[in-house]
Formats: C-alpha cells, structure tokens, sequence
DNA sequence: TTCGATTTGTTCGTATGTATT
DNA sequence: TAATACATACGAACAAATCGA
C-alpha cells in the first residue's frame, strides 16, 4: 500500500531543538496559511488529521490552533471544523474603526454605540512612494504607490478624511472600479481580492488645526483643532501593507480605545 | 482523622449547570484574589493544592490559571510558583501610558521608545462629585472625591496635563503626603496603599483648544490644538475606580495605540 | 423528527522536561 | 544534588454542536 497523497499541505515537523512542539504546529499552520494553500474562509483540515500530518498529538494541535485563533488568525466553530479567519464579517468590522457619536453621558458607558460609517471616495491616484510612505511601507522612495482618499460619514455627516497609500506591486490588479465596487469593507477587499489579511496596526494620534482641504472636506473651518490618526496597518510577520492617515471631526464624535486585557 | 484546616480560602466548585469547570474555577481563583486573601504579590498553592481543594484535575486548573494570566491578574513563574500580578513593575509602566516622541522615522519604527514620565502634582483638593465625575465613578453627585492635578514631563519638557477623580469612599486615607511619597506609579499607590488593581481603562480622545489653565501648565499658546483623553481606569467586574482627563501637547509627542491581537 | 456521523469542546490522568532553590 | 513547581506532551473518554440521511 502506498501511503495516501498530502492533499492538505502540511509537512511532518523536524526533529531538533527548535523549542515547544505547540509551537513549531503553530509555525507549520501559519506557513500554510500564507502560503495560500488555504485561503481566506477555507476549511482546515480536522484536528486528528493534522496531528497525523505533522506527527503529534492532538492536544498539541489544539495548544497551537488555540494561539492561532487568539491572534485571529483562525476561527473555530464547534462540530464544523476549523477556519481561515474571513476579515469581512461583524465581529472584525469594529477591529479597526474606532469612532464614536459623543454624548454628555457616553463616557460612563460600557458598551459603545456602534455605526458604520458610509464609505464616499474622494480621489484614487497613482503615484511613486514619497519618503514618510515608503518609510511606513518599507519600499524604496519612488516605488509605485495608489493613494486613495475617503469621506467617511456616520448619520449622514462627515466625520472622518481618509488618505492611504498601499504599494502598488503588493496589490496588482487594485483599480478604482474594484475599489468603489467592494462588497463590504477595504481591508476585506484586501483580504478577498488580494490575499492579504490584515491582523493588527500601530497607531498614532496627535492633535492638528484643519487644513483648506481637510476643512473642505469635512465641511469645517481652517483651524478648527482636529485629530489626526497616523496607521501601519500590518499583516503576518509584522509586514506593513497600508499606511493611513485619518483626521477626525471630533466635535460631536471620539477616538475610543480600551487599554489592555480581554475576552 | 479529621480534614486539615482550610488555609487557602478555596472552596470546592458545586456542582450544576454552571459552566465548563475550568470557567467556574477562574471564577474562584478570581473571588479569592479579589477578595484580598491573596494581595498584590502573594503566593498562590501550588497547582495540585488548587486542584484537590476545588476538586478538578490540575490540567483544569491550568486552563483557569491560564485565562488569569492573559487578563493580568496572575503571574506565573516556571519553578517557582503562580503570583497575584503586581503592577509595579516595567512590564506595566507602559500598560496606560502612551504617550511617545515623534520624529521623522518614528512611524515606521516596531519598538516604541519608551520614557516615563517625570510626574509634578499640581493640586490635591478634596471636593464632591458633579455630574460627569459621578456618572463616571458610578456614585452620587455630591458624594467625597479627590481631584489630583499633575504636569508629566518627558525629557525635562511638560507635556501632559493631568485632572484625576477617585472616590474619597474607595481611597480611604489617600493624602497628598502619601501620594507625593509614593515610591512607584499612581496605580501603583492603588494597589499597595489601597488593594485596588487597575486591570484596564476606556479611554476617548479629541481634539480641543488648550484652556488658559493648561496653556499655562504646559507652557503654549491659548488655543493651540492639543489632545484631550478622558479615561476611566476599572477593577475587577469592570468596576470603575478612577477619572481622568489627560491634556496631551502633541507638537513634538504622539498618543500610540496597537489595535488587536499580540502575545 | 429522529438518528447517526463528524468535529470541536471539556475533563481527566499520567509521564516527562525544565527552571528554581 | 534533591525537592518543588510550572511547562510540555500524550492519550482517552465523553459532552455539545452541526448537518444530513
């Protein structure tokens, strides 16, 4: 008998000291997600069949799918299987949108009040990477960059002036016509059009006076104290893939972030 | 022979349709730390002794201990033992301080550069609760607070301007001496001088003109656009403890976030 | 509707490795 | 070196969710 063909990607590990067994699993099934041999909304394999393949145990398995789904990267649902986490649905739409309506009372409240903002291009362009992009995306200055600019609205007013800039050879095929035409939001279309899932980004924010244009957009007077949002928006291994900056009307609205912990 | 006396304060889990075991054990675990018959600190039992006073096996245990330690609230060292978490150390300097320098590069950098602050009081007041204060600290209007106003400095420069409002009822015997001769941080003080730990804070940023107080304080110009975050630092069961309004100059400093997943 | 097959979730027990004192 | 405590790994059994026959 011949041993049955390896339709499902993985590879025994090695022996050798190259830490917690958990761990190299962990490593193993992250190789293969970015390899794409699973692609976003994918069904792994069950968890027997990959102890098998890569010659551990099952707990083993479990220890690192469990780190795997802690980082979003993967999602379990109990009596289906084992997923390739989809960016594009509910739980992950709030991950990186965090402004809010302010109230007199909003601060003491527990759960936020959550809207999505209606998503209106301004402007998508090509060009070359100036320096502050090509820093942020770790690409040589000049290297071919689309930039696109968005109004983002929350009952009915603007709120938010989105600019971004993403390298142009990490997502070919990116046009304004796919962009406008997205089904949900841009980082799923990252996800389902490019390959490229979006798992954490840095962020920093400062207070700025509104610029003519940002004032335009936003419909605000030049100088009005505004909040500008610097993100690098990250994939696997850290690799930058956006860079972002977002300036905020914060006079009815919030920049919220919980610090630490969760669950 | 009769049962050896309950020194750990432990009490077996009931049985019922309360949960997976290792979820009513976390429950447990956390009752007696929050308790205080385990401070800041503290020794846990070992393992196997959790395990035959709730009567669970030591892997549930694990499991529980394990939740505990992602949250913050216990420490566990390999050889030694598993510790109540003290918030004093580096590893929680930063956990609510974001506040870092910026420069050109700054952005694309992975590790943020990390300077405490020098923290100068600028008031300590005794007074009672208005309305914002005590909708955020959960208490009555009217009710004791003390309002504790700093100037934090990095670099020998004022950058932030600190108001903060504790409930007078929870920080019994909290005075100025005592928080001008803290020997750590403010949350610091919390825990060793009032068994209070601060696990996590909701924090809302916006932009706003820098009032003539803390234009004065922070040594700019009236007006200039500066970033106001207000938080309210909780303990355990999300319970809230502290009020604070931070007045960030953001001309030569960012306010960082990391959103999602880590480890 | 019921049943059975599949898959993940929970719990147990045991053995061994590694860090600390 | 020995004792202690947490860390890792394995395997087994049953529970709970899901889905289709």
């Amino acid at each position: 008998m011949s041993p049955p063909p390896v339709s499902h990607g993985l590879q025994a590990l090695a022996s050798g000291p190259f830490g917690p067994l958990y761990r190299q699993a962990k490593r193993e099934l992250q190789r293969v997600v970015e390899s794409g041999r699973y692609g976003p909304g994918a069904t792994l394999p069950n968890e027997s069949v990959i102890a098998a393949a890569l010659g551990v145990s099952i707990g083993t398995v479990r220890k690192a799918v469990d780190e795997l789904v802690h980082e979003h990267v993967l999602v379990r649902r109990q009596g289906k299987g084992t997923y390739v986490a989809l960016h594009n649905d509910d739980r992950f739409l709030f991950q990186f949108f965090h402004v809010e309506p302010r109230d007199e009372f909003t601060e003491a409240q527990e759960r936020p009040v959550r809207e999505y903002p209606q998503v209106q291009c301004m402007g998508f362009v090509r060009g070359r990477a100036d320096e502050a992009e090509a820093a942020a995306l770790r690409i040589k200055p000049g290297d071919p960059v689309a930039r696109i600019a968005n109004r983002l609205s929350l009952a009915g007013r603007p709120v938010v002036h989105d600019r971004l800039a993403v390298a142009a050879q990490t997502f070919r095929g990116l046009n304004e016509k796919r962009f406008l035409e997205r089904p949900s939001t841009i980082y799923g279309l990252y996800q389902s059009d490019h390959g490229i899932t979006v798992l954490r980004a840095r962020e920093r924010a400062r207070a700025a006076a509104a610029s003519p244009e940002t004032a335009r957009i936003l419909g605000v007077p030049v100088g009005l104290p505004v909040l500008e949002v610097h993100r690098i928006a990250l994939t696997f291994g850290d690799k930058p893939v956006e860079y972002r900056i977002s300036t905020i009307n914060t006079a009815m609205h919030d920049y919220v972030s919980i610090l630490s912990k969760q669950r």
